[in-house]
DNA sequence: ATCCTTATTTTTATCGGTAATACTTAAAAG
DNA sequence: CTTTTAAGTATTACCGATAAAAATAAGGAT
């Protein structure tokens, strides 16, 4: 099963309604940043934009605005919800203890099949973390699936959907903060200094080797790495325009 | 602060829109049971009953779609999200593992204004159990406020939002289980023949005493508790009605 | 005679247009 | 310079039209 980046999964059904089909569109150009943060969503424009009615527009609008991707005015409409820098922290550390928490579950439920899909995913993410390392002009969207799939299959185990959800939507909307943070810094280096590699690699052998303690904290020293940098890279752009 | 039970902050304002009545009625309606899971929610059929026109009525319903509250039937309009025995324990774990989270974050970065409310807290709590154990005829609206204020205050210092939001989310999602199964046993027994208050009491003093390991040890099986006694009493409940 | 298949009818969800209402902006007067 | 008023713009909600699905009835086959 291959999952792309922090999508959840919304099947994209043949017969599919214009407002399911609105949601999907606005929240990808959301997440990807094509809409970018404190943009007004005026209905007029959007109608012309997406060539969609007024009324499924404003059903995925108020959807979008229920997740926390879009914020809905007193009337006055709609906007991409601005970005924040303590919000951002905030998003992480919630994203990151439900990621150890998922992943002690399903260190401790995890069965042998679970074991084999881990070992896939390692095998992935190794050859892609060093085809990375070769390169060296940064990440490919190659990477970016075996990344997402790596961290995915080791908490699949966790036996909560809801956990596996949050989780899910908490990574989409700190998405939207990395993305804005690469369109600056264009995918500049791989990542800096850092062997991802070998940290992939530690995580992997605390999780086979069933010691959950280690593999949260190296899971938490991973994710915080990449946090700090993108911190320190958000720190300009987190002017939310009008 | 007063926090009713489960419920999100949704403020009731003054202009408030169509759409955003609908949603807050509705969504009352479901959690309370008032409308029972497995319901189909035709338009025309919500458009007497609440008096609200049918676009309004769409977006408050792709809203509650979006949380699972209600499903989205394709091309088949909406009906009440059926109870499932599965995802309850599904449910369970989730809210459970963020809660012992929230505390552990609570218990360590809690500032002593935290502290004081704790001590608020567990001491209208404890007046609340006393006064459950004596009239024996079952929880009250006010224990059930207090219940509520306790539980919010341990975890308030988490220092994260969404986290905190992620709850309140689950715990909505579980309050709907929980009536379901209090309109069949009718709030019969306080709580058998457990002490509510020498748990609280005991969360309380772990909470104060900085032992987030026991804390969260005392708070899972507090729950645990309650949702054993759930499970039991929904088994004969979770037959969806068409 | 009964059951299954098919066609027709009725119900109902979905969508786009439109009118009314509220807000914002800009200009003019105090 | 501040305040008030008016015009323009955008949002909100209702209505009607279209299309899809469910229900029912009719016809044929076993």
């Amino acid at each position: 099963m291959i999952v792309t980046a922090g999508s959840n999964d919304i099947s994209v059904s043949k017969h599919e309604s214009m407002a399911q089909r609105a949601y999907r569109i606005i929240r990808a150009d959301i997440i990807s940043g094509a809409r970018p943060p404190g943009e007004r969503l005026r209905i007029e424009m959007l109608k012309t934009i997406y060539d969609i009615g007024p009324t499924p527009l404003r059903e995925a609008l108020q959807k979008l605005s229920t997740e926390g991707l879009v914020l809905a005015l007193e009337k006055r409409g709609f906007m991409v919800s601005p970005l924040d820098l303590d919000e951002f922290s905030d998003l992480n550390i919630a994203r990151i203890e439900i990621e150890k928490v998922a992943l002690s579950r399903s260190i401790a439920l995890g069965d042998r099949q679970w074991e084999s899909r881990v070992v896939a995913a390692t095998y992935l993410m190794n050859k892609e973390d060093a085809a990375l390392l070769a390169s060296g002009n940064g990440v490919s969207d190659a990477w970016e699936a075996a990344n997402a799939e790596f961290h995915a299959t080791m908490i699949a185990a966790c036996g909560s959907k809801w956990l596996l959800q949050m989780r899910d939507h908490l990574q989409d909307m700190c998405e939207r903060y990395r993305r804005s943070s690469i369109s600056q810094s264009i995918r500049k280096t791989g990542n800096g200094k850092r062997d991802v590699g070998k940290e992939h690699a530690a995580i992997s052998n605390a999780v086979l080797a069933r010691d959950a303690r280690l593999a949260c904290q190296l899971t938490e020293s991973h994710y915080m790495k990449t946090l700090d940098r993108l911190k320190r890279d958000l720190k300009k752009v987190t002017k939310p325009q009008t």
